[in-house]
DNA sequence: CGAGCCACTGACGTTTGCGTCAATTTGTAC
DNA sequence: GTACAAATTGACGCAAACGTCAGTGGCTCG
């Protein structure tokens, strides 16, 4: 397959939808939330495949906790003028920002599991002395 | 002061608030939910010791990330003959179970700050590329 | 020519945990 | 007595990311 076959190439929503493993509804979403905006064949929606790579980023950006609307905002500087520049700039702020975000959020997790695992303990102390006494 | 007096003790809805730092209508709104249920004294709040007691536990669940619904399960369990045993082994349960949770959260949260340090790291050299050559 | 099937739009619903009024009452301080 | 703080209820609002209809349209297979 040459490139311009890989640049010609289309895919339905269902056909993205069973690749990414997402809703057309998400899609839909997507669109109306100014994140993708696929040409269509009358009313019916094509991607193509700047489309898909564009919901690849979106998809990237939510496992790692981006809101959709960071993720809006880190895309539409693709459409300007010294676009990559500002883009580059702005999406590696927002990504440290991220990054420390995701480190906190770790920090407390670890506290969670500690407190829950001693709870635990404590608990199922409890029950052992109960099935002593009991028995 | 004396077992007694501890015992004897009650709390106004700020009182309590102040010192464990949540609104009044948080408070409200746990008692709405069934978790809490003060007396009255006219229509004003009363919390007692228990009531101070069943608060601290539906901190620190919220701390491990339990939904107020499951610690409503938890704490109905209090009222029960047999409670007790009943309580605990639930709650031993629910514990692990919310464990098991958390950590599969903490592999995800890892792998999502990975690739996103990943992707920085892409970002950042990008950057550097361009600022080589535009010098 | 009817039966599915896929697609579309628009609107309302869901979940969770409160926040934010607004109007009212009550107790307290001066 | 009056002003002010503190408490109450009820109702509505909000954020995020879709889910779930309901109603409509068009393609295609046999």
């Amino acid at each position: 397959m040459t490139d311009e076959d890989k640049h010609a190439r289309t895919w339905s929503i269902s056909q993205l939808c069973r690749e990414f493993d997402v809703t057309p509804r998400a899609l839909r979403f997507y669109e109306q939330k100014g994140l993708l905006n696929p040409r269509r064949r009358g009313w019916t929606r094509i991607y193509d495949y700047r489309d898909r790579a564009r919901l690849i980023l979106i998809l990237r950006g939510k496992r790692v906790g981006f809101k959709l609307s960071e993720i809006k905002e880190m895309l539409d500087l693709y459409h300007l003028r010294d676009g990559q520049e500002k883009q580059l700039r702005l999406a590696s702020r927002k990504m440290r920002e991220r990054l420390e975000a995701l480190k906190r959020q770790r920090v407390e997790l670890e506290e969670a599991i500690q407190e829950l695992e001693r709870t635990c303990t404590v608990v199922d102390g409890m029950l052992k002395e109960r099935t002593r006494k009991g028995s």
